[in-house]
RNA sequence: GGAGGGAUGGCCGAGCGGCCGAAGGCGACGGUCUUGAAAACCGUUGAGGCGUAACCCGUCUCCGUGGGUUCAAAUCCCACUCCCUCCGCCA
């Protein structure tokens, strides 16, 4: 959600935004009438409330005094005058109160049509007109060292470490097991995210995965999203795509202080993800599946410092690759493929050898106030209440990064060696064929 | 799943249908006192909408959520949600 003040004051940076996206513009014009209608429908309710509240509050003391005085026919009177006024006021204020609760439920309603502003500095186009920002690393090349690359899923089985048969067996496609060595591979992973996390302030959460559809649609995920959110009927709960959706949920409905920003989370969680209107694609591997494990960094702070929040969170987003050695590159999503609720998304993609490209690992998001706003968390700064800003980036989204990780640093026998930053978490330099 | 109890402001906790946005306490903040602090005393202390913007002021809404009764609901009635206790089942 958006300050409605925009809505008011400049409703053509609504409009805008919404264009560069690709949405649509005539919901604002919309929601610009149904905003006057419910303040409106608000104010006329106002005032035949104070009408009423100021003759009940006549009523009292009179029918005391006509049931001490029961006599006091000039008393009785005026009592009966005044019921009979309260009593069609009554059914007035019924009335315009159902008005008022109607038309802020439909401006609500098309308040969550509106996607966030976007940043001006955002790329304009679709998922292929993203910015490259920086290219680090160089890929390997094989044919100088005298091999062809294994794929992931090749040199997974040849270590025993990945199974998507018997995934595919157990729950169908895009469902693996990690065995042996990814198993360990994981753990090993989770530990050092984790560890360089916790070295920078992050607080460690294990979040539920289950929500209610209140966290589900104040992250933003009921919107375009919602094909590929998985979605428990029988209880109305839903599987989340990402921890962002607990950790911002987390403080849904509280004011926090100023002065305890930023706050940051890192959460380690299962995802799940439908991926509806994907078939065909990366259906090899492990690089498209329905379930993966996931650290994510999420933080609360001040919107004047969501800008630099950022940028700090793409540099340990980095600092996680270079430590890894994976070759990669920063990309500027664009406005198209933000999704409904970040203003601006940088992706990191490493390099996959064997497909001779980048692929997304991580991506973080500003959300700016968008997310805030709809979960009603506030921070109290000085003697003011106003929204803050959230934002998120993955730390280590497990299956991609040991694709990368496999494929990157693979030897010509079908082992593959460990950098050394992940060695004292896994215990080993190298990973042989089983 | 069965039985019972509960939900009020940052926290605890009172609240005959009208004078209740709500006593009292704690906490926090400001002040007096003090060399400083503590104590004591005095004061302030929820959120949101609207009134063109700020301040003041005014007004409305909010006592778990939704509905109902009534001229009038924190207070009465109904449904739901959540929490606690006990029993059963269970990772």
């Amino acid at each position: 959600m958006i300050d409605p003040k925009v809505l008011r004051e400049s409703p053509d940076v609504l409009r805008e935004s919404q264009r560069r996206r690709g949405e649509d513009v005539a919901v604002i014009d919309r929601l610009v009438e149904l905003d006057r209608q419910r303040r409106q429908a608000q104010h006329d309710y106002d005032e035949l409330r104070a009408e009423q509240k100021q003759l009940s509050k006549q009523i009292g003391p009179l029918q005391g005094a006509v049931k001490k005085n029961p006599d006091d026919a000039g008393a009785k009177a005026e009592l009966d005058a005044l019921m009979a006024r309260a009593g069609g006021l009554s059914d007035q204020v019924k009335q315009a109160d159902a008005e008022a609760t109607r038309a802020a439920q439909e401006a609500d309603e098309a308040w969550l049509l509106v996607s966030n502003i976007v940043d001006m500095r955002s790329p304009v186009g679709g998922e292929e007109d993203f910015a490259v920002l920086e290219v680090v690393g160089t890929p390997r090349d094989f044919s100088t060292e005298g091999f062809a690359p294994r794929d992931h899923l090749e040199l997974g089985e040849i270590l025993g470490a990945i199974d998507v048969e018997r995934g595919a067996k157990v729950s169908g496609s895009r469902f693996y097991f990690l065995t042996g060595p990814g198993a360990l591979l994981e753990l090993a992973l989770l530990n050092l995210a984790v560890a360089q996390a916790t070295s920078y302030g992050f607080i460690p959460v294990i979040p539920p995965v289950l929500v209610s559809p209140r966290a589900m649609e104040g992250t933003g995920f009921l919107g375009q999203a919602a094909e590929n959110v998985y979605r428990i009927e029988s209880d109305d709960m839903y599987l989340v795509g990402t921890a962002e959706v607990p950790l911002a949920g987390l403080h849904s409905d509280e004011i926090l202080p100023a002065d305890s920003l930023p706050l940051r989370y890192v959460g380690w969680s299962s995802c799940f993800r439908r991926e509806a209107g994907s078939y065909g694609k990366d259906t090899r591997g492990i690089i498209r599946v329905h379930q993966f494990d996931k650290v994510e960094m999420f933080v609360f702070c001040r919107p004047e410092d969501a800008e630099s929040e950022h940028e700090r969170i793409l540099g340990w987003e980095r600092e996680f690759m270079d430590k890894l050695e994976i070759p990669y590159r920063v990309i500027d999503v664009a406005t198209g493929d933000l999704g409904s609720s970040a203003a601006r998304k940088f992706d990191i993609e490493a390099w996959i050898p064997t497909q001779g490209t980048y692929r997304e690992v991580t991506s973080t998001s500003n959300t700016t106030e968008f997310q805030a706003r709809r979960l009603g968390i506030r921070m109290r700064d000085g003697d003011e209440t106003r929204a803050l800003a959230t934002l998120n980036g993955t730390l280590c989204a497990m299956p991609r990064v040991i694709v990368a990780l496999l494929e990157n640093h693979q030897r010509a026998d079908g082992s593959v060696s460990v950098p050394p930053a992940l060695q004292p978490f896994l215990g080993t330099d190298v990973l042989r064929p089983s």
